[in-house]
Order: structure tokens, then C-alpha cells, then sequence
DNA sequence: AAAGAAAATGCAAATAATTCTTATTTTCTT
DNA sequence: AAGAAAATAAGAATTATTTGCATTTTCTTT
């Protein structure tokens, strides 16, 4: 009936509500989504675990908007835009960023490149 | 002998100082640089004076790097690379941000774009 | 299945960047 | 020079995030 492992409960719960929206939510955010089905987990937690999975390197924080942290679980390098009316932060999965562009810096800076971010800020279409 | 006009003597200070720099500092940081020549420049004021530059659109925020908001007085569109070993801000200048790119984002999102970022992460040459 | 070890969590307190309040000072207007 | 308006200093308040510690959960080994 119930699954065979009960592995880190909380934990995977955490991950696979990130997994399962395209929001980039905040830890707050992430905290409020897990209330219906795991209203025990609490936001330390949620930061915690957060932290844990960014250090690990399956998830990444994608932007800061009004000094709060935002995360998605696609750590694939993709387009974001944000929203200066409702703060949304939205996937702009038809643009693509030059994937020539992390070997040029490399070359005429001498720094060694990890992950790139391009993020474009406005109006969303709804406030718009 | 003395300059024409005391005209927001202290609020020309902090953006003098940020337009010297490169180093795209935090409002700690300006507060800081300011000592020297202006030990009496509170950093409330520092604060109080960059968020209004920046609502003016006279100096843009380009990173959160650590949780600490950093700024530049450049406000073309252009490159930055974050060092995560000494958490340097730097600007790659001979990188471009393909300028299409902002009409694409309009027209396959219907979002109103009003600025780019383009930013790499990893070790800065002397990190590395 | 049980005991002990290790890891994860909840809670509340601590931390740290940023913002706000208020009295004072500086600058502008007339 | 006087009054009005704007800017500032100082420190308190706010808020996102982190941390310490006691408790609970999970894992390992029998």
C-alpha cells in the first residue's frame, strides 16, 4: 500500500513541489504550496532543505525580487523574466542563450564559468 | 574658490562614487569608500539616496550576491561575472548582449521589456 | 523486531541587510 | 533674512534567513 521507502519524507516532498510548478516560488511560497499535504514541515525546513538541494546543485536560485530569494528546480541554463508589477518570474523557454557565449568569456576574461543566467525584467503580459 | 552651488552635496558624493568604480559595490561597501571624504554620510543616507537613483533610473542593481544588493552607476545594457570565491563583481565588457533578443522576448511572451541582464558565474581568474 | 547511532526536524531565538521614524540640519524660495 | 521644503543622522523597527538545541524520525546492525 505505502511506499517501500520513507526516506526522507519531508524532504522529497519539499523537491517535488518545486519540481511540480513553474513559478519560482520562495521559500515562503514553497512553504504555503506544501500546506495541504504536509502541513508539519516547517519554514526552517524549507530553508533548510533549500539550502541543501542549491549546494547540491539540483536546484538553483534564479533571482532575488524585493530582497526575497526565488528557486526552480530545472537547473538547466534557461530564459527568465521578471515581472516589476506582480513579481512574478516567468520561463522564456523559446529564447535561447548563445551557448558559444560561456567559452568566450572564459577566453578574455581568464574566469572559469559555471552557470549563466539571462534574465529580462518588465511588464508581464497581464500587467501590461 | 569653493563650487557654485551646495546642491545635494551628499547624494553627489555616493553617485560620484559609484560612477569612479568598477567594482560594483553593496550600499555597505559605498558607505565605506565614503569615509575619507565624507565620514559624515550616515548609511541610512547611503541607502535612502541609491534607492532613489535607482528609481530614477540614473544607477541599476546587478546582483544579489549573498543576499547583498549590488550596484553599478553603468546602466547600459552589459555583461557581469560573479566570482563565488571572492564574490567580485565584474564587468566583461567585451561580451554583447545580442540586442534582438529584447524584441523576441516581446513578441513570443507579450511581456513589455524594459532591461537585460546577462550574467556568469564561477571563479574569477584569480580564484580560479 | 529491537537498540543504538545518525540524520532530520520544529521551535524559538539570533542574525543581518534594509527600511522607517523623528528630530535636526541644510538648502531653496521669496 | 525668514520661512518652507527637502535631506540627513541616529537608532529603532522590520523582515528574510540562519542557527542552536531538544525531540523525533530514519537508518544500521544485530
Amino acid at each position: 500500500m505505502e511506499s517501500s521507502t520513507k526516506q526522507f519524507r519531508k524532504r522529497n516532498a519539499i523537491l517535488e513541489v518545486l519540481r511540480m510548478t513553474d513559478t519560482h516560488p520562495s521559500a515562503e511560497m514553497v512553504h504555503e504550496m506544501l500546506q495541504a499535504e504536509h502541513p508539519d514541515i516547517s519554514l526552517a525546513t524549507v530553508y533548510r532543505n533549500l539550502a541543501r538541494f542549491k549546494s547540491q546543485g539540483i536546484i538553483q536560485s534564479v533571482a532575488t525580487v524585493r530582497g526575497i530569494e526565488r528557486f526552480d528546480a530545472n537547473t538547466d541554463p534557461h530564459v527568465h523574466f521578471i515581472c516589476t508589477g506582480c513579481d512574478a518570474v516567468l520561463d522564456l523557454p523559446q529564447i535561447e542563450v548563445p551557448k558559444a557565449l560561456s567559452c568566450s568569456v572564459e577566453q578574455c576574461s581568464g574566469c572559469n564559468v559555471q552557470s549563466c543566467q539571462l534574465t529580462f525584467t518588465g511588464l508581464c503580459s497581464s500587467c501590461n
